[in-house]
DNA sequence: ATAGTCCTTCCACCTACTGGAAGGTCAAGG
DNA sequence: CCTTGACCTTCCAGTAGGTGGAAGGACTAT
């Protein structure tokens, strides 16, 4: 199967299919014009990793599931600490951003938007208590 | 004032300060020595962007609110917008987060998590209706 | 033969820094 | 005067997870 075909059925673009190969976390052959050749398998490695990463798996954790998927002793409590891990993080990521858009609602409630200059989300910015309070540890990323 | 002082009162590492200057929001001047020589109101402006940033303000948002921060004839309303739809940002993050541990906590709920390779999890990564079911854009980055 | 589509590799770019190496500068102590 | 240590400088590389584009080979249909 060609690339554009793989891509296609498991919804990844061709570019990161390659950067996957890469990173090593697919091995398709090669035909004799250069051209990748992949197998059933790699259609469903790569279905897998999509799904893994759509829930925001990390790659190093989608190599150790993919790993575990191969792995058909594994137990399920391999998986499981992996996930709940996950699933912490994420609902640590979540508490944070509520943290962050209760104060920012608060700051866009109590400025007017209007021509003035006057703003108390300005005021916000400039306060001099600087150090402190960056409770927010400065990595609340998008 | 020296780079390790300023760091120390803002709060930024020294590495992000001249990263600040290398992209622009900082212009300080220099000693004969090569030494960067920061005035007081390039301390509140690296203040200020520390705030900022913990605030989840990208870097280009941080430049126009400087920008608008130096302009004493701004109007509020055009910070409004700026923090207005980053509020916006968050918000729909902190949805899509959501529904991302609705669906992590289902799954860990369900795996028992012993050393049988029977797993909710696996089952789930392994489905194949594809295409569709990636409804989370693929960008669930935290 | 040619057009159009697919495939290849390689290199650069994105965000917002961070780490480290190699080397210059300055203040204090012996 | 010399040394030690803390500070400063620049530059290069790396992080995560790809994405965009250029240059060029391969295949298919007409």
């Amino acid at each position: 199967m060609n690339i554009g075909n793989v891509s296609e059925q498991s919804g990844l673009p061709a570019k990161t299919i390659r950067y996957y190969e890469d990173i090593g976390l697919v091995q398709p052959s090669r035909r004799d014009n250069g051209y990748r050749d992949f197998a059933v398998q790699d259609l469903h490695k790569l279905a897998f990793l999509g799904r893994a990463r759509s829930l925001g798996f990390s790659i190093e954790e989608c190599r150790t599931l993919l790993s575990l998927y191969e792995d058909h002793e594994r137990s399920s409590a391999d998986v499981k600490d992996i996930a709940q891990s996950h699933l912490a993080r994420v609902d640590r990521k979540i508490e944070e951003l509520q943290a962050l858009s209760a104060t920012l609602r608060d700051l866009v409630v109590r400025c007017h938007g209007d021509d003035r200059p006057d703003c108390p989300i300005m005021d916000d910015l400039t306060r001099s208590d600087l150090a402190e309070m960056r409770k927010h540890p400065a990595g609340t990323t998008l």
